[in-house]
DNA sequence: GTTAGGG
DNA sequence: CCCTAAC
């Protein structure tokens, strides 16, 4: 065996451009090809240019470019510049300690994330030593606490944006402008000030001119729709007085009724203008080619986006769960340029067990990961480390779901489910563009058939395994295209070799005792059953099949 | 195309 | 679920 000197490549964060979603690839299943065709290529090409872009990005999207409205601040008299710019700095220097998770970080200050990207770079490697040596988890977590505490002490640095002619959303928060900057005492009445800010974030006094590192941004969509405020096309646009008025002078949580009450509910238009692969790692021999170091970054980013996703709300760093909630209680709408807005990429079906997604994935405690990392591999992928080992090199995914990670599955792929409350909820302008929204396997499109993607996962619900059993108990054990005719003809994602796979599994679950199954809980009297058909076709099979001597 | 069995 | 040898 040779040892080979390997090397670490961080990505973090590639801007996947917006690519229409093409029908699923013929096959259907499988795997990624080992040999990449010119498309892939091509995409990857595509991918290193974006990501190139979206570096060079960083200064014209520093958050220097912000500019002060009203300096200083009329009520406590502060310098509101030189505080930002106090805290800007102080802000970089953690950063730059902790390269973990800048997503994280981003998420809360999101004009910040160029600069960590730069400052990492390719071939930083001390992040990745700690992944490497299994300490990635106490990284994230170190990370998790010292957002909160950024967050608690209002270093969460809040941009207002700029509202179309028709209002001034900032017009009465200057009064109240809080300062909250941990590196300095703020003054008692700022702190008074923000102690009455819902979510105890900060608003400040804020324009900002730099539209361009805005991932999640209010943006006319469509030239032909209803533009009618002449705001430039990069603006938000809020056509109705902005609700964080009433929120902060009532200092009560955000009721966004109230703010619109007397006046039609508005349409909150979001352009989502790029998707952001979550964090990869390659670890790939010094041997290797270029040829296969793009290969295998392709590989390793068609199998992060391969998976059945759909889409998680992120509002300020935290998961939005209920699905009932308006743009206007959340405060979705309130955010003018939806800084506090993200996007996360989820496997399609949510485990079910309560822990499992207590809260954000990457932070997970040990134990719940391990136990995550047992469930689908769309699961592995989002929780965790996630081995693509494949034969020359091995590639580690580091997926950290958390973040404004700006990811959105395909709109149509999130109606088709049961989804559909969840996706109208964001996407409320009817003119949008569809291509430019459906995103996900970006290599369906190609419609090459070496770009399969694995099934999604599916488990068996106790009415097939009921079939399943009944089947097997009439015909046999090893006629497996004819059970999937008899019990699951119309079942068209169950195959014969799906259904034998069951049976087999079947077969284990019944023989382990009922502290070791997993899943849902299939009922002893089908297990029992499954015991007694397996015996009685093995013993019959065994009749028929053993040759005489 | 099916089946069996390892991964 | 995937892969594949064997039929």
């Amino acid at each position: 065996m040779v040892l080979q000197k390997r090397l670490n490549y961080g990505f973090n964060g590639y801007q996947v451009p917006v690519i229409p979603r093409a029908s699923r690839s013929a096959r259907g299943r499988g795997t990624i090809k080992k040999k990449p065709d010119n498309n892939q290529i091509q995409a990857f090409e595509m991918l290193a240019s974006v990501a190139g872009n979206f570096l060079q990005k960083n200064e014209s999207s520093d958050p220097k470019n912000v500019v002060f409205v009203e300096d200083p601040c009329s009520f406590c008299g502060t310098n509101i510049k030189d505080k930002y710019e106090d805290e800007r700095r102080s802000f970089m220097r953690d950063s730059f300690d902790h390269g973990a998770c800048s997503e994280i970080a981003s998420a809360f200050v999101p004009s910040m994330q160029g600069k960590h990207d730069n400052h990492r770079g390719m071939g930083d490697s001390s992040f990745l030593d700690n992944h490497l040596e299994g300490q990635g988890q106490n990284v994230l977590e170190r990370e998790d606490e010292r957002i909160k505490r950024r967050s608690v002490n209002g270093k969460t640095i809040h941009i207002k944006g700029c509202s179309d002619g028709l209002i001034e959303p900032c017009h009465k928060v200057s009064k109240h402008c809080s300062l909250a900057n941990n590196a300095e005492k703020p003054s008692l009445e700022c702190r008074k000030h923000l102690d009455s800010f819902p979510n105890g974030f900060t608003s400040r006094k804020l324009v900002n001119r730099d539209d361009d590192e805005n991932l999640v941004r209010c943006t006319q969509l469509n030239s032909k729709n209803n533009n009618t405020s002449g705001a430039p096309p990069d603006m938000p646009k809020l056509k109705d007085a902005s609700p964080i008025m009433s929120a902060i002078e009532e200092s009560s949580s955000i009721v966004g009724q109230q703010a619109h009450s007397g006046s039609r509910a508005c349409n909150v238009k979001l352009s989502i203008k790029s998707f952001k692969v979550p964090e990869l790692f390659i670890d790939i021999p010094e041997t290797a080619t270029i040829g296969s170091l793009k290969r295998t970054v392709m590989e390793a980013v068609t199998t992060i986006l391969g998976d059945e996703l759909h889409v998680g709300i992120l509002l300020q760093g935290k998961k939005v769960r209920d699905d009932s909630k308006t743009l206007i209680q959340t405060g979705i709408s309130q955010d003018d340029k939806r800084h506090r807005l993200g996007f996360m990429l989820e496997p399609r079906h949510t485990p079910i067990s309560p822990t499992s997604y207590n809260d954000d994935p990457c932070f997970l405690t040990t134990s719940s990961r391990k136990k995550l990392s047992r469930q689908s591999t769309s699961l592995t992928l989002q929780q965790g480390t996630y081995n693509v080992s494949k034969e020359r090199s091995m590639i580690k995914i580091e997926s950290c779901a958390k973040g404004d990670l700006n990811i959105v599955s395909s709109l149509e792929d999130t109606s088709t489910n049961n989804n559909m409350s969840k996706c109208r909820a964001l996407v409320a302008v009817p003119a949008i563009n569809m291509e430019a929204l459906a995103v996900v396997p970006f290599w369906r499109k190609s419609g090459n058939p070496d770009f399969a993607q694995r099934r999604i996962r599916r488990p068996f619900s106790v009415l097939e395994v009921e079939a399943l059993v009944q089947a097997v108990e009439k015909l046999r054990t090893g006629r497996w295209r004819d059970v999937k005719q008899r019990a699951f003809d119309h079942a068209k994602h169950r195959t014969y070799v799906d259904l034998k796979d069951k049976w087999k599994t079947l077969v284990h679950t019944a023989r382990i005792s009922p502290q070791q199954r997993r899943g849902e809980p299939v009922p002893q009297e089908l297990l029992d059953r499954v015991l007694a058909a397996h015996a009685y076709w093995s013993q019959h099979q065994c009749k028929h099949q053993l040759k005489p001597l």
